[in-house]
DNA sequence: AGGCAGGCTTTTA
DNA sequence: TAAAAGCCTGCC
């Protein structure tokens, strides 16, 4: 199917934004997105139109809100005064096109788990290696084969010997305990809609391994909360030396994780290596 | 109590 | 050797 979209949508900084791990730019500039259980192709034909693999059903049903399209982001975009924030208003324009994606928050939580102390092309190595090592082989429209994100169940099957081969590290143990979780009731997505952003990230750093860092990732990517203002290292760099007196996380409500996101875009120094 | 140093896996510049 | 979208433990 074809659609038309005027708001701000760049897959190509989506791809670059550190919010998915699974997204694949193909050689023509067509997207793979394996995303949960499904998989699907994306490419531009410019002027906001473009091509998909799916049905208006399938889109209507899934797509539409994993791309967050019924957000308005030139409209958050405006929010910025470039005469009172020329920071933030040069990093919007850089970040112009980004989306906040509506990931599964299992899986969301599960990759910025393994994200800790890693560079992006390693969390999406580990990524892959625990989807094909658990995850459900399924065929996309070409033919080609992807694996569905695992369930906490088959993560749990896996057990740590399997987790050992995805490469995780340490970390490996955080993923079972969060496995562990999600099976017994520890963790239940569905009891943090009630919950403000404050108490969600509560609730997430409970789990073993998991610190407030990594909570405010699933929180912001995984659970669509998108006041939330993940801080890592490159932010802490950005804050430091952008906002010595301080950031106006107030005025930013409740977008602050939006335009974290631009920042983080802006200030990240991507490795040489990283094939995009 | 809350802050801080050191350790933890793996990979790559 | 150091750093990479950090977190845990132990010590003070």
């Amino acid at each position: 199917m074809e659609i038309h979209i005027d708001d701000d949508f760049d897959l190509d900084r989506i791809h670059r934004s550190g919010q998915c791990f699974r997204w694949q730019r193909l050689p023509d500039g067509t997207f793979r997105i394996p995303a949960g259980d499904r998989c699907l192709y994306i490419g531009s034909r410019g002027d906001g139109d473009y091509i998909l693999d799916c049905s208006e059903a399938e889109f209507d049903a899934f797509w539409k809100a994993y791309f967050d399209l019924d957000e308005d982001y030139a409209a958050i975009r405006a929010r910025i005064d470039p005469d009172t924030d020329p920071f933030l208003a040069q990093a919007a324009e850089s970040g112009r096109g980004i989306r906040i994606l509506r990931q599964d928050p299992w899986e969301t939580l599960v990759s910025f788990i393994i994200s800790q102390n890693r560079n992006i092309p390693a969390i999406r190595r580990s990524v892959e290696l625990l989807c094909a090592a658990a995850g459900q082989e399924r065929r996309d429209s070409r033919g080609e084969t992807y694996h569905a994100f695992p369930s906490p169940e088959k993560i749990l099957r896996l057990g740590g010997r399997g987790l050992a081969e995805c490469r995780l590290g340490y970390r490996d143990s955080y993923v079972l305990a969060a496995a562990q979780a999600a099976v017994g009731g520890a963790l239940s997505f569905g009891k943090m809609a009630a919950l403000d952003d404050e108490a969600v990230i509560g609730e997430l750093t409970k789990l073993y391994g998991v610190g407030v860092k990594v909570a405010s990732c699933a929180a912001l990517f995984g659970l669509h909360r998108v006041n939330v203002f993940p801080v890592d290292t490159w932010m802490k760099k950005a804050l430091k030396n952008e906002y010595p007196n301080g950031y106006p996380f107030e005025k930013y409500r409740p977008y602050n994780g939006v335009f974290q996101q631009y920042i983080f875009f802006r200030y990240r120094r991507p490795d040489r290596r990283e094939v995009f």
